[in-house]
DNA sequence: TGAATATATGAACATATATTCATATATTAA
DNA sequence: TTAATATATGAATATATGTTCATATATTCA
């Protein structure tokens, strides 16, 4: 297993991201469209605080990019592998109810 | 966001099942064939106590189904969308190297 | 410049969770 | 039945992590 360890860091840091309700709400208002920290704040019921650290965790597992306007900063989806990780993922727990 | 509460927790109780190294890395040997607990907890080189631990909570989150023969339990992937989740997100880590 | 707004971030606290250890259950073989 | 083997599980400990609070930084506007 010795040299697949990296791989299954990698791996179990991706899933680590994607496991938790607060991370999984604000990527879901990004595939909508971009949105900044408030917008998102309002959408999902939590404090600025709270999404910017999450954003920051999005960020450092490359799962969302930011980009500044003005004032604000507007972050979005970094590729599509996440839309479609959600795709299969709604798949999998949709057939077990 | 209050109509997919529900899915939100689903999706994040999958990934969070799925964002822990030991977990990946059992995932991967039932990806190749069908073990019991001790062939698993010898490839990973971890007790047989926490591999079983683990395989509970794979069990809980339906994502390994166990089969008994005789004193040996064998447990396997639950179905195949774990793969195709696998897959998805072996290219999303690997395009980020 | 100073005030207001948007975001970021460090520290602290509370909670969740993975592993270990000890023990229990179940099956097979002697 | 007893011993051996395979697995499960409860409790305890250690660690990780999410949120809050306070504060800092950056930008815009008056």
């Amino acid at each position: 297993m010795k040299q697949n360890k990296d791989l299954y860091n990698d791996l179990a840091d991706l899933f680590k991201t994607m496991g938790d309700q607060t991370r999984i709400k604000i990527l879901f208002c990004l595939s909508k469209k971009e949105m900044c920290v408030l917008d998102i704040s309002e959408l999902i019921g939590m404090t600025h605080s709270a999404v910017s650290h999450q954003l920051a965790n999005l960020k450092a597992a490359r799962m969302v990019k930011a980009i500044k306007k003005g004032k604000e900063v507007y972050y979005s989806l970094d590729d599509d592998h996440i839309e479609k990780l959600f795709d299969l993922a709604i798949e999998h727990v949709k057939e077990g109810r």
